[in-house]
DNA sequence: GGATGTGAACGACTTCACAGCG
DNA sequence: CGCTGTGAAGTCGTTCACATCC
């Protein structure tokens, strides 16, 4: 909005609670509540309240003091920020049972995650459908991938194909993985990633347990 | 081992990185490799080597200088700190096509992570079975959770039916749950939770893209 | 009174620099 | 020389306290 650059580059930390925030906006916007206050966010999140300001304020100056944020312009302001105002390509490698419950969940499309293309390498699957989706071959993940200009890239592969997936993926212009499989990846600078290892989560949980 | 009680309670960020270390060096391990240097684990992980020898070094003394740390005590005493080197029951609500994908992924029994019950409130789902397990109805889930002690719960149900199945789960004893619902759960402050949230983590990938 | 935004204090985490062992 | 463990410094993130505005 303002003509300066005021991009102050938010903390990862920040961008974290900014993806917490907007579920609970989402969800009182579906109430149809219209405003809120840094109180009730904190409240049921579990947070401090300044923190919540603070994260808030990083990213405009959208609250009136002894009013509070305006509901559904502080959506599109974080939706902004976290770069999911838009609609983003995605395909996504390997079709067993976590990438049909991926598939079958509707949040991916109304935060603008659109899933454009299957692939797995498993001939017998390779032909049949999933929904709307067919189920292509591996061979085909190029020219697909780039026809369709995809930006990033599920992987929801076996962990001993994780890799050479991740490969084909960079090869073709993918901005981003979401990798389930339990593997480190080896990719190129310029490609980001996000993993998420379900043992990872079960050892954080194992340990806030044993720690109290 | 210290008769002195030495618990230096670690940070949250070392616990999370501990299960990082504990991915690449069971892996090496397979690989028959006996000794691991800080500056290897931190090469594989893209992390600073300073901070892999202070995650270490606050789990007690293990490494010897010049030559690096044994890779086998490494992993139990990591295995100890973190509460995974002992069994957890554990229960799963909720079989959908992603309860049936991490049932089918046999790193969370490696781990110490025995799921020992199944539960759905789908009348046609009670009564089959995912491999050895029966389909319990929800109205079971009192008694069976108590007679085998399950203190971790695997949440893989609907948004609409979370919190009464987290209710449920509260109610019988369970000490940490494992949600898969993009929901905010209320919980007691003695329940411990962690949350898999798949849509914050593609807002986290977007993010980090254009970002750059 | 009710709520925001922010300097300043505080605390947590990371990295540097280096002593010391193998 | 290679590598660990750690005081000290530096960086980052959180919370307090309060001026300000509706």
């Amino acid at each position: 909005m303002n003509p300066d650059e005021s991009e102050h580059r938010l903390s990862r930390a920040t961008a974290s609670r900014l993806s917490l925030y907007l579920r609970c906006l989402s969800m009182w916007q579906r109430d149809g509540i219209a405003r809120v206050s840094s109180g009730v966010i904190a409240e049921t999140l579990g947070l401090n309240d300044t923190q919540v300001r603070r994260d808030l304020a990083s990213i405009g100056s959208l609250g009136r003091p002894g009013i509070g944020y305006p509901l559904s312009e502080l959506i599109e302001a974080i939706r902004e920020v976290l770069g999911v105002n838009r609609s983003w390509k995605t395909i996504l490698v390997g079709v067993g049972n976590l990438a049909r419950a991926l598939l079958r969940y509707r949040g991916f499309q109304e935060q603008g995650f659109d899933i454009v293309a299957l692939f797995d390498s498993d001939p017998a699957k390779v032909g049949t459908a999933v929904g709307s989706l067919a189920i292509r071959a591996m061979t085909e993940l190029p020219k697909t991938a780039r026809t369709c200009h995809a930006e990033i890239g599920i992987l929801t592969v076996p962990a001993d194909f994780a890799q050479s997936a991740a490969d084909a993926m960079a090869e073709v212009g993918i901005r981003g993985i979401l990798n389930f499989a339990p593997v480190i990846l080896r990719l190129p600078e310029t490609i980001r990633c996000v993993n998420v290892d379900l043992t990872i989560q079960l050892e954080q949980l194992a340990f806030q347990i044993v720690r109290d």
